[in-house]
DNA sequence: AAAACACATTGACAAGTATCTATATGATGC
DNA sequence: GCATCATATAGATACTTGTCAATGTGTTTT
């Protein structure tokens, strides 16, 4: 995963709500009425908002007659996971300005 | 560190540049000008991110002379680390819509 | 003291975004 | 077929943001 695809994922973990729908993805699958139900915004915000989480790879969703199940894409997850914890610690170095 | 905490520094590494800074000063302190070399940029934009990186508490700033010295926050990163490695896979589940 | 240097701040602007209301789409049930 | 339900799309609006040119601030050097 590239500094590109990371800063999109960012991007999308960047809105409160957005995070906490991953939270709750976290947790398993759930449908779209079920995140509705645990926010204060109408019914299209939230489909905004699973596009942005779907577009960015983060959020898989699988339509079930009338209903949207999204569920976290655990490959992109886990690319995530390893590219931020592969962000060393190293306190040496320094960039040589006087 | 809470959600909100989270989304601020996801909304600082949304941004490509600063994305890439993080990744630079993962690799050791580095002084503004030698960023600036790195970046497409003006140097009231490096300050802008810079800040911007400063105030999620992802990055600390260290002042010498005219120079100003940058490195990761390494508390603020393992804590952001531990919130996203805690992010768990769990498949099971469900919501409950038929 | 004056000039040069490193960085921060201000103000402006174009582009992006979170949100809403209204409407469309597509599936289910009568 | 028609009404209903779940979700998506379109359009509008207020707000945020990345960027730059211009300027300010504090330090070093001459």
């Amino acid at each position: 995963m590239n500094s590109i695809d990371v800063a999109l994922i960012c991007k999308a973990l960047s809105d409160s709500n957005r995070l906490q729908i991953i939270e709750m993805l976290a947790d398993g699958e759930k449908c779209a009425c079920k995140l509705l139900e645990k926010f204060a915004i109408t019914q299209p915000t939230l489909s905004h908002h699973m596009k942005v989480l779907c577009e960015c790879g983060l959020v898989e969703s699988r339509k079930e007659g009338k209903w949207c199940h999204y569920s976290l894409n655990l490959e992109t997850l886990s690319g995530f996971k390893d590219f931020i914890n592969g962000l060393s610690c190293y306190k040496g170095g320094g960039c040589g300005c006087k």
